[in-house]
DNA sequence: CCCGGAAAGCGAAACGTTACGCTTTTCGGC
DNA sequence: GCCGAAAAGCGTAACGTTTCGCTTTCCGGG
């Protein structure tokens, strides 16, 4: 290994001397270019690992998440990289899978300066004594009882958008995937929802999997007699149960946005994709990772507020899956 | 930050023995108790980064890539980083951007123990002179000059399959969108895909780009009177320029299966969300990817051979938006 | 040519571990 | 109770930096 010894052996100057040269301090010309010849020769790199030893800190932040299965945790880890990296500080990352709860004392182990999480029930305890050393970002589900800087969407605020969609295109009544067992954030979705849509909202229950949303909404159709009758109109209220659903209505050999209406969740490759069109809530994944990102950074450099949370709005893209109800199903 | 020092303090050992204990040395059991009392009490956590400076390991493998855009990307990161982390190696991400050629160098300035790399044209160079020091594993696209072990993708046989399954429906004639500017790996697939099917296949030039697809393809699209006429048959041999030709497609009106034949390229979830369900070739990410953990786990572990290279046969996700094509189009 | 302040350079200690080679303790067999 | 081998424990140096408080060198003004 290649250190600054060898550069004192071919320069004669001291080690103080060099460590200064790189930490941007006064050298005197000729030394800063025999340092320069030097470096050049042995192909030095300074040593993160023993900076990291002698300062306490390890220019390396832990990107914390569940598992590693969809677009948002891949948006998640490219932001935080990319906003990062332009201040020279690495992102490890860690997923944390159900049954074990040490993911955090891993990183940790590694002394990051910093965690930007997407929470699971099992580490909320070890987040919680982690953000006693260093700040800690949550996102995407606000776990009780872990008091830290937060970014998440305003999932009740997806529900209702989704229902005035409906409303507007006169709908008065609707069947929402409601998640069993029931997940916070898309819970809330569901909430929002029904509680915007009044009493011709029906919450439909169905396993957090593809499979599981195709089967209900499949039974669904086939219980259906006429493809005007009863509810037609679908929220998925997040990516899975949008797919299944899809798949369902699509093998049903029901024309989406004129026999059976569809409101999905995020996804918007498959959105524009589908036919017709998918009208979906999206959540601004972007500049939700992007916001944590920054968060993270201010509390590296010291700009340590009570914990704050932000809440983000979620957008309508509108496709043509909803049909425009009127006296009867036209077009 | 608390360490052996205060253990040492609690206990009355001394630091050697305790080290020896960390290390699953033997040591006496009151002695064994009471450094676990005091690692309770002090809430120790062994420092990788001392330990890394010690040891010269850091226990962290590199992943490289040139951007965190797709779903293959992902796969790499997660398969990577569980495979790594029930050996309890950590992973950093780090992406390249074209402007930079010193992403590399960031990753051996954290002293990495080894890199996965999805390399592009910039970083070639360093990425073999990183070969030299630490083990480099190559992914998706076989580098000119980087001569490292690798696992890809069979691109050519990719083509060929796709063509083949063109000929089985009846189709003697087809588009192939080609990327301009090209990109080796989907090249590959162009020219397996041209080879395989003879003179009736035509290359058209296209962006590499979603939009750029699906301009292309309509431009076609519209070019053609009849829907019966001329090439109706297209290859997609990329994701984004799948989900172009599909977009384009679908807003032509035209039936996807029956007026006109799309065989696309990854996209699992479009495709049995498509309607028609749309036939893709699949390159095995997964594999790819597992493959390519374990190759760098072997080669920490010190198997170190003369650099090797597999290569993965891809797979034909039958849907059904290949019309069967007799004489003339039927169904 | 000398003075003095500013600029540059220096040696040594410290960060938290581990590994080497030695000394001390333990303990079963006599 | 003693011997000796095996087990356990110990002190110290080393990994590659940075930082502290000094000393040396530089250089313009008189």
């Amino acid at each position: 290994m290649v250190s600054y010894k060898d550069i004192q052996l071919t320069t004669g100057l001291s080690l103080a001397t060099i460590s200064k040269y790189f930490n941007g301090g006064n050298v005197r010309p000729a030394n800063r270019e025999a340092i320069d010849a030097a470096v050049a020769i042995h192909g030095y790199r300074p040593n993160a690992i023993a900076r990291g030893l002698r300062s306490g800190k390890s220019r390396t932040v832990g990107v914390l998440l569940p598992a590693l299965d969809n677009d948002f945790h891949l948006t998640i880890i490219a932001s935080v990289e990319q906003r990062l990296r332009e201040v020279n500080i690495g992102v490890v990352v860690a997923t944390s899978p159900s049954a074990d709860a040490a993911t955090v004392d891993l990183l940790l182990g590694r002394r990051v300066d910093g965690i930007v999480a997407v929470p699971s029930p099992h580490d909320v305890d070890a987040l919680s004594r982690a953000a006693g050393e260093i700040p800690v970002v949550a996102l995407d589900w606000r776990a009780p009882g872990l008091d830290v800087d937060g970014v998440f969407l305003d999932n009740r605020a997806a529900g209702q958008l989704a229902a005035r969609h409906l409303r507007s295109h006169g709908h008065t009544a609707a069947l929402v995937l409601s998640p069993e067992p029931p997940l916070s954030s898309v819970a809330a979705r569901v909430d929002g929802f029904l509680a915007e849509l009044g009493p011709g909202g029906v919450s439909l229950a169905a396993p957090l999997s593809v499979d599981g949303a195709r089967d209900a909404v499949a039974s669904v159709l086939a219980s259906v007699l006429g493809p005007t009758d009863a509810p037609t109109a679908f929220f998925a209220p997040n990516y899975e149960l949008t797919l299944g659903a899809l798949i369902a209505i699509n093998e049903s050999g029901r024309i989406l946005g004129r026999d059976v209406s569809l409101i999905g969740f995020d996804g918007t490759d498959l959105a524009r994709a589908s036919r017709p069109r998918l009208t979906i809530i999206e959540q601004p994944m972007r500049e939700i990772a992007e916001e944590a990102a920054r968060t993270v950074l201010d509390l590296l450099q010291g700009e340590r507020a009570p914990a704050r949370e932000r809440l983000l709005a979620p957008r309508l893209n509108a496709g043509a899956s909803v049909a425009r109800v009127t006296d009867t199903v036209t077009d």
